[in-house]
RNA sequence: AGAGAGGUGGCCGAGUGGUCGAAGGCGCACGCCUGGAAAGCGUGUAAACGGCAACGUUUCGAGGGUUCGAAUCCCUUCCUCUCUACCA
């Protein structure tokens, strides 16, 4: 959520910016100051009506101590209208603020300079590409046959169980998928991020803290006899480990790291994207957080970009790396990367880490502040990536690692498998 | 799930109707002391909103109520702790 100074005084340069979303913002960032306007007015006036109540109580005390009673009760009555005067515009100004907040829920934050225009993922910017696309063998399949044919994962058996996109990982396949659990936290661990085991559930407060509520209700699932939320990432509830705190500066830099599942309902996906392990409702996911000054932030999230790079060199895919553009950007991101692993037998590129920095969105809704170096509270700037998604690089590995013999294990991987061929 | 206790500032903790934004302590900042540090001593130190400022308003888990006036009394609700029951 965009802060309504902030707004009032770079309403043009917002606009601007927000452009980049496609997305003309005007009409929304002027409303939003009128109402907040009306919101100031009403508050002055309340707080006038306020003070002259305050004044008389404190009068009507001192009359009443000094014995002076008939006095004391004269006053009394005076107090009425201003009783009646000041809940008249505490209700009007709670709807003010009411206006305030809903229109600010659906303002999406402000991408940065380097943020290219463009309307879908079409347009994202390649940054670089790395690593070299192996030749496969004749015959080479796609991961969703190469698993029947090890009987490593089954979607059948999760269609069972629960419904599609909740497979079951068997055997050398389930080994696999822990082996790349630990690996990457050991990777994220040994760079400084602090390891969180934290609940798979949320509360509505968390969905808020971190912008999956209110607009994107219907991308997780609810429990509605608890009124609690499947978690859709990592990234509630870690980040909401610090809602609502007062940091000092000597505690940022925050790291974190966590490994979750994630649940997600992905209402209205269909064809070649779900595929497979391409697209799933609930899928392994370990996730990298820093809470930043914001002078830092920038460096911070190429510090993560570089952190991820590191990763996929270790396990030798082929990946690029996308800056997305303003149309794809995220609704609380500035400024998002992409990594995409080439999964060959498909032949086509997959998501599989998504690093943004989200300034000060998340903390103006989390009320996330730190003390500044002048004494003062600021909002401090959150950021967050995968480091990495589980079922496409588990995806990626089979596909590219396949040979006719079996599937090869990547090297960095084979200490924490046990094996070095699922065959 | 049943019974009891409690939720106060960055943290701990006092406070049962007006003099309470709130004692005391810790922490933090500055100063004195010291060769330097620690200790000690002194001073200061809540947040949000409005205002150029003086200042005003709000906030003692949340929401409602009583009252001229509520951290303090009443109701509702959430959470925590202890004991009991149950249990991975």
């Amino acid at each position: 959520m965009l802060q309504i100074a902030a707004i009032r005084e770079h309403k043009d340069a917002f606009a601007q910016a927000l452009k980049k979303r496609n997305l003309d913002a005007m009409p929304l960032l002027e409303n939003a100051i009128s109402v907040d306007e009306k919101r100031r007015t009403l508050q002055g006036q309340l707080d006038e009506t306020l003070a002259e109540s305050n004044k008389l109580s404190k009068q009507i005390g001192d009359l009443f101590k000094s014995g002076k009673a008939a006095q004391a009760n004269e006053l009394k009555v005076q107090t009425g209208d201003l009783k009646e005067k000041s809940k008249q515009l505490n209700v009007e100004l709670n709807v003010a603020i009411e206006e305030l907040q809903n229109i600010l829920y659906t303002i999406p934050n402000i991408p940065q300079d380097s943020v290219p225009t463009g309307n879908s993922d079409e347009d994202n910017e390649v940054i670089s590409e790395h690593g070299s696309i192996p030749t496969l063998h004749a015959g080479a399949k796609p991961h969703w046959e190469l698993v029947k044919d090890y009987d490593i994962i089954d979607f059948e058996l999760g269609n069972k169980i629960t419904g599609a996109g909740f497979p079951v990982y068997k055997r050398k396949g389930a080994r696999l998928q822990r082996a790349l659990i630990n690996y990457f936290l050991d990777k994220n661990t040994g760079a400084g991020y602090e390891e969180m085991q934290v609940p798979h559930l949320v509360n509505e407060a968390s969905g808020y803290g971190t912008g999956q509520l209110p607009d994107k209700e219907g991308q997780m699932y609810y429990v509605g006899v608890d009124d609690l939320y499947l978690i859709p990432t990592g990234e509630v509830p870690i980040t909401n480990i610090y809602r609502g705190d007062l940091l000092e500066n000597k505690d940022l830099p925050i790291t974190m790291t966590g490994y979750t599942p994630c649940f997600r309902r992905e209402a209205g996906s269909y064809g070649s994207d779900v595929r497979g392990l391409n697209r799933l409702h609930q899928f392994d996911k370990v996730e990298i957080l820093r809470i930043e000054h914001p002078d830092q932030s920038d460096a911070a999230l190429d510090s993560m970009v570089a952190h991820v790079k590191g990763i996929l060199e270790e396990l030798e895919l082929p990946y690029r790396i996308l800056r997305l553009c303003g149309g794809d950007l995220g609704f609380t991101s500035t400024l998002t990367y992409d990594f995409e692993i080439y999964s060959t037998a498909q032949e086509k590129w997959l998501e599989v880490s998504s690093v943004s920095n989200f300034k000060t969105f998340q903390s103006n809704r989390l009320k996330l502040r730190f003390r500044n170096s002048e004494g003062k509270t600021e909002l401090a700037h959150t950021l967050n990536g995968s480091s990495l998604a589980l079922p496409r690089i588990l995806a990626g590995i089979l596909e590219n690692y396949q040979t006719e013999s079996g599937i090869k294990i990547p090297e960095v991987l084979k200490p924490y498998c046990g094996f070095d061929i699922i065959d």
